[in-house]
DNA sequence: GACTCAAAAATTATCTATAATTTTAAAAGG
DNA sequence: CCTTTTAAAATTATAGATAATTTTTGAGTC
């Protein structure tokens, strides 16, 4: 009943302050001091600066030597270019995972859409959306692409947190079957297809600025 | 002539570690130990830690806590998945970097060309490859795509220079000319098309194992 | 009142030191 | 002679201290 697993300092600061960001709790920008990060978390510096190298890996935060690391920021440009690299770098890894899926992963991935179509707020649709995708193609057993797609839905979780402050209204997600349909068909091709386009879905919603300004607000919606 | 750049004590490391990863001085599995490499570069041994978390990312080098870090091994399953990712990736990029292409790139990108075909060895080769990549990617001007991008054509020298570690035999480039071709004539779709392909040619080499066996290596050779 | 420049405060990058853990080597037992 | 156990050496992870740099503050000037 050991608990080790990767735990050392760093990589517990690493995942808090991921969280943290992607939930938006920090906003773009922000600095991230360390003797302060490091003073919450009860530890010296050392292991803080190490968070932040895979906090950068990540495209979470931008280090500028001697300036210190702060909260990357993003655009829509950016929302695009996660979204098209998610829909090359999926669609992949769904041709491969095809042959390893079997009908209680299908399953359990219908489970996980059924969720999604039912939550109530933003959290608990990224939640489960991220768990259907991770259902259908962690067989395909690529380490290193499953890692980049990771990456990515951490980047697409944040654009989704950013723009759906509140305001969520549930919706039946129709690709997530389509796909499912496909795949229990061993249509695999014809799947992918539809992952291709539809993790390329960009919605918008309008957002309340600080200062009351309402600008538009854009997040990868699959 | 400032010549600041991105130096840090941590980053020098780092590159200087890649480097030594992707040549095979260093070889697969070999413990990197952080005291004599700080020794090495007079240095202690924080930045170099910062620098094993890069090289983590990178897929370059492996940490276990408390059991320190090792430079990743790699088998054939990887070199597929390398390039398959790079077809993926590449192909997206330079349907993107297309319309930025001027005529002054591609001759460029042609001018890299012939020295990869007149290359003498292999790191040549490699470089003057690497080259051509980046020149026609580089316009589609996404960060996080060309970082990524960046990342695999490390791991594809790795591969190679395991692979061919004597023993290289010049060839013409028929895939880069007839991308090229492609591009000038506003044939983008073709390019990529062509492009998928050429990077997920698996070349193979006869390889001396320090036991005098021969085994046979892969790499991508595109 | 905005603008420059200098001093003070804060912050980063790095080093040295130390406790905890793992690896290696050696000794003991079968 | 091979396995197991134990002790020593090496190594990692982290803390605490320090020099260098950047940011902030505030006084003086136009």
């Amino acid at each position: 009943m050991a608990k080790e697993r990767d735990d050392t300092i760093a990589s517990r600061i690493s995942r808090v302050l991921a969280d943290r960001i992607i939930r938006g709790e920090i906003a773009p920008d922000a600095r991230l001091r360390q003797d302060h990060i490091a003073e919450e978390f009860g530890a010296s510096h050392v292991p803080v600066r190490e968070a932040f190298r895979r906090l950068e890996a990540q495209g979470l935060a931008i280090s500028e030597p001697r300036r210190g690391v702060r909260v990357a920021s993003f655009d829509l440009k950016e929302v695009r270019e996660v979204a098209e690299m998610r829909a090359a770098l999926e669609s992949l890894a769904l041709k491969h995972a095809a042959q390893h899926l079997t009908p209680a992963i299908l399953d359990a991935a219908e489970e996980a859409t059924r969720e999604g179509d039912a939550a109530a707020d933003v959290r608990a649709w990224e939640e489960a959306n991220r768990r259907f995708h991770r259902l259908i193609l962690a067989p395909c057993g690529m380490a290193r692409l499953l890692a980049s797609i990771d990456d990515l839905h951490a980047a697409s979780a944040r654009f989704l947190f950013s723009a759906w402050q509140s305001g969520w209204e549930k919706r039946t997600d129709h690709d997530h079957r389509a796909i499912l349909s496909a795949l229990r068909q061993g249509r695999t091709e014809e799947a992918a297809s539809i992952l291709q386009k539809h993790v390329q879905w960009i919605g918008r919603a309008p957002v309340r600025t600080p200062s009351g300004v309402t600008r538009e607000a854009f997040a990868i919606v699959g």
